[in-house]
DNA sequence: ATTTAGCACTCGTCTCACTTGAGTGCTAAC
DNA sequence: GTTAGCACTCAAGTGAGACGAGTGCTAAAT
């Protein structure tokens, strides 16, 4: 068990070091306020605070930088609640205030406001689309040979797709087989959409058009294979402001995870509910291994979920940004809540 | 005027640069076949070209590099031909091969095939949105209080906007809105749509709506601010492999560039027909000084065009990356003629 | 009149030894 | 238990020397 001198202490380096990115020196942390007892002393905690595993030296006669299990420790017990100014209180709010009813621009936006807050890069990920429920669908007819189909969901998210017409489609079999599916299928949730198709519009179809198969086939392909994780970035820029990241490789490894949407979107929507700390090796993938990404969730509407995430270095304001993704995920289950209220 | 063999010499010095990025020295070009004199001549000859501002030293005693004159007369001059690879060739096909008849899909596939195939940043440029044509409008209530509008253009090209409905508006009114609008304006431009309205929709809508200026009002703000100018970059990281770039400043600045859709965009529009190169300080933008930036244009049907380019350091296999925007533009206009013909 | 060989010179880069300073660990005194 | 004192460690900075790639110039060769 840590004494309070020894808490005292490791919660003194962590501050320190998460300000100035600089190993803490025992007579730098005997000169702060709050600590009362000499450089020696305080010498003497660190070595077991190391020893324990909550510090460690960058070279043998070096200060002490936290470990990632220290890190862990602070994050769990030690780190005190950030109060957010009024400027970053009124940014977020701003945020929220003109509003355009999508929730792409109101993530997007949000994206923004927490990397600009923070200097970290956020990413947002889409809520599951799937979950969402089918509204209408729609074959608008381009020319002799093309049209785009269309499908509105009820949060008001829409998908589309151009498809080029074979000459034996006939076009009033298209008609009725649009005019069916929506008929049939108003209110499913997209993610049983193909199963329901499958089951119990084909007779229906069959009954109806005179090659349904290849009408049916054709929508079917057009809205289906899309694979709509949508990922928001914000301040992708701002991960070369750290210092822990001079190193271009590392930078580039980085971005590649953030570009690559089918890496790092699994990692956030297997999150539960409220927010969750990775530190350095907790994260899965090898290039954020000095990383630390917080996730906090949303929800739009009753079902479907939503993440926010901020990505930044171990060395990272924790208290700070789980304070902002609090109040953020907060904002935006409420902005959406009034939206899509299903009562 | 520049005798034979300085032209030799100078050709000869960027070739290597471009495949070295060092300096070339007297003795190297000595040793290459083409080249039948003594480093003493060629030491005279580089002082000369020197002189002349095709080439520059990076030290008193360095080898040479060329200047921004010296790879301006290359692209203009001097520049052999590049013959692609089979294997170049084929990759582009196949970008083409699978249609999916969506210009949004096909650009950003040839936005990462050409950064692919060149280990440069590539950027494409949507085509004006504003030129295509309306041809169909669409509102989809989604709950008591609120909407998405859907637009279509003769393109695929599909716009929507949610928004709320004001309890002061009938919906029937939007339904006959919406009406009027799809039989008045099939067929007009995006970029007259606004002033078509005004002019000649009005009247129309006043007569058959109750309250039209509202519900008018709601479908225009819907569908009219929105800025769709689409970029697609490919490569963004392959910045980051040219030596050139190992400054985390430059890369920074050049990032800021390429994300902010409104630094970049009116550049590469305003490109004539044809494939420009913007060698280092013909660049407008400062973080841009020293890289080159290889444009071309391709069409979309009859009147929108967009610009393909590719973004490198100075030192850019210019004659490779002319080839590849020469075949790619050629297919993309090819496969998009093939789409949208008017006849 | 060119072209070339030869040589002195320049400058970046690498290595090595040296210094400095921040910081530790340990011991002995308080 | 706490602290002062001191020897020790190591990173980072500095300056000298060696090396090598490359130049410019001059004088000889073609």
């Amino acid at each position: 068990m840590l004494t309070e001198r020894q808490l005292l202490i490791l919660q003194v380096i962590i501050d320190d070091f998460i300000q100035n990115a600089q190993p803490v020196g025992s007579r730098a942390i005997s000169k702060k306020d709050e600590v009362s007892f000499s450089s020696a002393t305080i010498r003497n905690e660190m070595a077991d605070l190391e020893e324990m595993g909550f510090l460690q030296k960058t070279h043998s006669s070096s200060g002490r930088i936290p470990s990632e299990k220290g890190y862990r420790f602070y994050v769990d017990h030690l780190m005190a609640p950030f109060r957010l100014s009024k400027q970053e209180l009124e940014k977020i709010k701003n945020t929220f205030q003109e509003h355009l009813m999508e929730y792409e621009k109101v993530v997007q936006k949000s994206a923004e406001v927490l990397s600009d807050l923070t200097n970290y890069t956020s990413i947002i990920l889409g809520p599951e689309v799937y979950e969402t429920r089918l509204k209408q669908l729609q074959i608008i007819p381009l020319s002799s040979h093309s049209a785009v189909a269309i499908l509105v969901t009820n949060t008001g998210h829409v998908q589309h797709r151009s498809f080029s017409i074979p000459v034996d489609i006939d076009s009033s079999d298209l008609e009725t087989t649009v005019n069916i599916l929506n008929e049939r299928l108003n209110g499913v949730p997209l993610v049983q959409l193909n199963e329901k198709m499958q089951t119990e519009i084909i007779d229906l179809l069959r009954k109806h058009t005179k090659n349904f198969r290849n009408a049916y086939e054709y929508i079917r392909a057009a809205l289906m294979d899309d694979q709509p994780v949508k990922l928001y970035v914000g301040g992708k820029t701002n991960i070369m402001n750290q210092p822990e990241f001079k190193d271009i490789d590392k930078i580039r490894s980085l971005f590649s995870v953030i570009e690559e949407e089918n890496q790092i979107a699994p990692i956030l929507r297997k999150n539960a509910d409220g927010i969750k700390v990775s530190i350095g090796h907790e994260n899965e993938l090898e290039a954020m291994r000095d990383c630390s990404l917080i996730t906090a969730t949303y929800s739009l509407g009753d079902e479907q979920v939503g993440t926010i995430a901020l990505l930044g270095p171990t060395r990272m304001e924790y208290s700070k940004v789980i304070s902002l993704l609090n109040v953020l995920s907060g904002q935006m289950n409420k902005t959406f809540q009034s939206w899509y209220e299903t009562k």
